[in-house]
DNA sequence: ACCTGAACACCGTTCAAGT
DNA sequence: ACCTGAACACCGTTCAAGT
């Protein structure tokens, strides 16, 4: 006699993602999100491989929500940084999880396209993707650290954004 | 009766970064800090608060070492990104736990003191916090990405970072 | 076919009792 | 003064038994 289903693999991955903002990695347990699904915690080995998979299918589901936006921008460098940089104000730990997890490259590629596009405009294609690795470096670095407080609270970080944007197009006209 | 002391804060941070280097975070636990130091896992909170503690005091012990590499160089730009790099590259799961853990600041900050030697040679002072906040954001997401795995095996890895340099600093001095 | 309670291994942490 | 066994709460995961 089948059973009506009484979550879906998206409401769980949904459901991961909302206690992940809240409260950071560590409450992101089975447990949390049966709970939150309204089922108990074996069932969700019905959907998902185990804690790990979970993992992962939150940190795609960040990838592919930033790629979206950044697909959605005017696709210049400056529009592309910005977003980027928003996205991870708005979503800390979603943004943290895709760098942490191994098994979102897919995801990620998606992401980096429309900067391959924007540098390519700017350096020519040889140094295309070096320039853009110097790009996601830096703003990945950039909004890492500003997130993790390691910038402490002296000096503007909003104008530090800026300045380090600035000096970087500066660098890649000058090749 | 006093009991002679079995071990010590220092050993325990040692086993701590040994442990964390040689399987990541998840394999340091309490349990595995003691069986290396030869004790019971209740015997470590007399010296350590509690996990959280002793991974800061990891992270603040490999802060440190890395800060002591970077005295030790020629102080240039090439040299302390390069000696930054090596340092992750020779203790990733260290280099990682410096990010993670709150209140590691103050050895991050003797980290930074010859970054910030060297930017204000090629920009002067009133641009020199900003400038080095650009080059921690790149060498720290480079170097990150590159442990993570996010760069792929296209494209050769080395020449994006000798680009990455040789163009910010020519942005540097361009402003 | 999905859901559940019960169970297991493991972990962080506390504490009374030992020396 | 440090160390320990025992205990507790919590977590991930498995599985036989329910519907």
């Amino acid at each position: 006699m089948p059973t009506p289903d009484r979550t879906s693999l998206a409401e769980i991955v949904d459901a991961g993602r909302g206690i992940v903002e809240l409260g950071g990695l560590s409450k992101l347990t089975m447990q949390a999100v049966a709970d939150r699904v309204g089922v108990r915690a074996p069932s969700l080995y019905k959907r998902v491989r185990d804690r790990d998979a979970l993992l992962t299918l939150v940190a795609e589901a960040s990838a592919n929500d930033l790629a979206d936006r950044l697909e959605a921008s005017d696709g210049s460098l400056g529009a592309l940084a910005h977003v980027y940089r928003s996205f991870a104000q708005r979503h800390p730990e979603g943004f943290r999880l895709m760098f942490a997890v191994d098994g979102a490259e897919a995801a990620m590629a998606r992401a980096s396209v429309p900067l391959l596009r924007a540098t390519s405009e700017i350096v020519g294609p040889d140094a295309t993707l070096d320039a853009a690795r110097l790009l996601t470096a830096w703003a990945t670095g950039f909004v890492n650290m500003e997130l993790s407080g390691s910038f402490r609270f002296d000096g503007d970080i909003d104008q530090a954004f800026e300045y380090g944007l600035e000096r970087l197009v500066a660098g890649l006209r000058a090749g």
